[in-house]
DNA sequence: AGTGTATCCTGCAGGC
DNA sequence: TGCCTGCAGGATACAC
């Protein structure tokens, strides 16, 4: 479900509610959301105060007070549900009925403000972890630069990515390579810089990369601006949708007119993922490009 | 090194 | 209504 934007708007959402509280106790409801298991997991958190609230690539990172994190990957369909202390409460807060009401919880942490916050995952393909801080730093360094970082150039962009033969729609979603690419916004970068998605990573000199570069900061920061995408179930910490969906250009838009140039959107399946591509934006052979 | 495939799991949309 | 297939913002492991 989410990629950085989304995790940017959830982190930015959490923040408030989250900063200064205690963990009283986590309890757990599936622990396969929990790689090492639900003992240790409670063990590592319990008693803890939450010192941040941020994210690193998609991943949400709750910052604990001896220096440890709870590391949260969302997978798919992976929500942090933060749940007031009660309903009058939330009347004071002004967002009664505007929560979101877990579905299917897999942890539930009690907080010392009478509130909670709740993991919940549909698929359960997302993971939590306590993370020591040294066990952290290790994690952190195997993920690629931040794309929005000021100090990440085009240069660093086509040295990282720029040698591999895979198709570069999938070099982007590589998390080593790069942090918080998905499926949706490579698709998107691709499109406003006009290049097809499976054009080998290699095959991009300097300039295309330049550009690749430049509308991917763009899009992100768009996203971030509409509070991320929302196709089915994405929510933001008070429940709202994200507005960006309304400006996708090519990703879950087959079969539709190209906004740009009229062409009829296109969906192709490799590496397992759909790509959505405008074929006369994008063409494989760019000295055929019509525009 | 790269690619296709399968896996984890559930829900939903669409075709019949 | 039901049954079936295919699909989903992710990540990983495997065989070729």
């Amino acid at each position: 479900m989410p990629e950085l934007p989304e995790a940017e708007t959830i982190a930015r959402g959490l923040r408030p509610m989250l900063e200064g509280r205690t963990i009283l106790d986590a309890r757990v409801v599936h622990e396969d959301v929990l790689p090492r298991g639900a003992g240790a997991f409670r063990a590592k958190v319990r008693g803890r105060t939450i010192t941040g609230v941020g994210r690193r690539g998609k991943n949400l990172v709750l910052s604990l007070d001896d220096a440890s994190v709870i590391l949260i990957n969302l997978g798919m369909t992976g929500k942090l549900l933060p749940l007031p202390a009660s309903a009058s409460e939330a009347d004071e807060r002004g967002a009664a009925g505007r929560e979101v009401i877990p579905t299917h919880p897999a942890i539930r942490f009690r907080l010392d403000d009478g509130g909670s916050l709740v993991y919940d995952d549909v698929r359960r393909f997302g993971r939590v972890e306590a993370l020591a801080a040294e066990k952290w730093r290790e994690r952190s360094r195997r993920l690629g630069p931040e794309p929005l970082e000021e100090e990440f150039g085009s240069r660093e962009m086509m040295q990282r990515l720029g040698a591999s033969r895979s198709p570069i729609r999938n070099v982007l979603l590589d998390q080593q390579r790069l942090a918080g690419v998905g499926n949706i916004y490579a698709n998107e970068a691709l499109h406003r810089a006009k290049i097809h998605p499976r054009r080998p990573a290699e095959s991009l000199d300097q300039e295309a990369f330049a550009r690749l570069h430049g509308v991917l900061r763009e899009v992100l920061t768009e996203a971030i601006r509409a509070e991320g995408t929302t196709i089915r179930d994405y929510r933001n910490a008070s429940g709202r949708p994200g507005r960006y969906s309304r400006q996708l250009q090519v990703y879950d838009r087959e079969g539709q007119a190209c906004l740009r140039c009229g062409e009829t959107i296109e969906r192709i399946v490799f590496g397992n993922r759909s790509a959505f591509l405008c074929p006369r934006c994008q063409p494989m052979d760019p000295d055929r490009a019509s525009n």
